[in-house]
DNA sequence: GTCGATGCAAAAAATTTGCAAGTAA
DNA sequence: TTACTTGCAAATTTTTTGCATCGAC
């Protein structure tokens, strides 16, 4: 059986697939959550303990620059990363509590709202001569216990 | 004649309104940009050199807290600050070149991206029991430059 | 006059970089 | 073997905090 997904475009890519990135993806494989860089090196940490922090900002840079990883900012002053669209994971938009920080990933109208964020950048794309490579759709507001 | 819009809210709220914040505000208003906290004490400290850093940070907070500024992350680092939609500014979304960090504010289909947003705001509200305040449509890319 | 607002210096938090040593292909 | 990777320590960058002083109402 062939590994993960993510293996081909290692290879294709010039890259190795080096433990510390596999031991991270595999974190980022099994969580629902939006993990900041310093919540995923604890959590590889607990595995693989010789992994460095830096290792984890490097590879995430990595990971998004090859498009396996998307980086979000939700306004509280760190980035937070989430395994990209794809086989495994739907497309889907955030709605962020201001107050605890808590997220929720909602697809409910998602195919309604990507139909039209596609219509617009096609026509952004070429009002601008942009290329576009993602959106981000974010609601902010307060959050079922802190409102 | 009346001061600008945003005298009310701030005699209204308790708070003061100081020389600084009145500079901030100006500044705000007088740019089409998304200035970062530095930037923005770059042009103030031009104009009423004896205003800190801190200042702006402190003030940033409270004017996104009052809802007369609007914070946004790019994913360049930074938090990017800009006056909220009005009387004087369109609502708008953004596009972003992920190569140079340049911002385009664009308002083609914004009506009918609201119109939908609005439907999916009520329907999240109610599903999640969240109180949303507001929303942000990014789109990431590359520009006319950097493609 | 009162109490919120400010500036400065220092601290904290997040992220990046230099470099010698390690390792996947 | 040969680059690509890594860990550590140190440096940068961004944002926050403590505290004495200042100033708007």
């Amino acid at each position: 059986m062939p590994g993960p997904w993510w293996h081909g475009r290692f290879q294709n890519s010039g890259y190795r697939l080096t433990l510390p990135r596999q031991v991270i993806l595999k974190i980022l494989s099994n969580t629902s959550e939006h993990l900041s860089a310093e919540e995923i090196y604890l959590a590889v940490h607990r595995i693989y303990p010789a992994v460095g922090l830096t290792t984890i900002y490097r590879t995430l840079e990595l990971l998004v620059r090859l498009g396996i990883v998307s980086k979000f900012g939700f306004g509280d002053g760190r980035s937070r990363y989430e395994l990209s669209a794809g086989k495994e994971k739907k497309h889907h938009h955030h709605l962020i509590c201001t107050n605890c920080g808590k997220v929720i990933d909602y697809t409910d109208f998602i195919d309604e709202e990507n139909e039209l964020l596609d219509k617009v950048e096609k026509k952004l794309s070429q009002k601008y001569n942009f290329k576009i490579n993602s959106h981000q759709v974010h609601f902010y507001g307060l959050c079922d216990k802190c409102r």
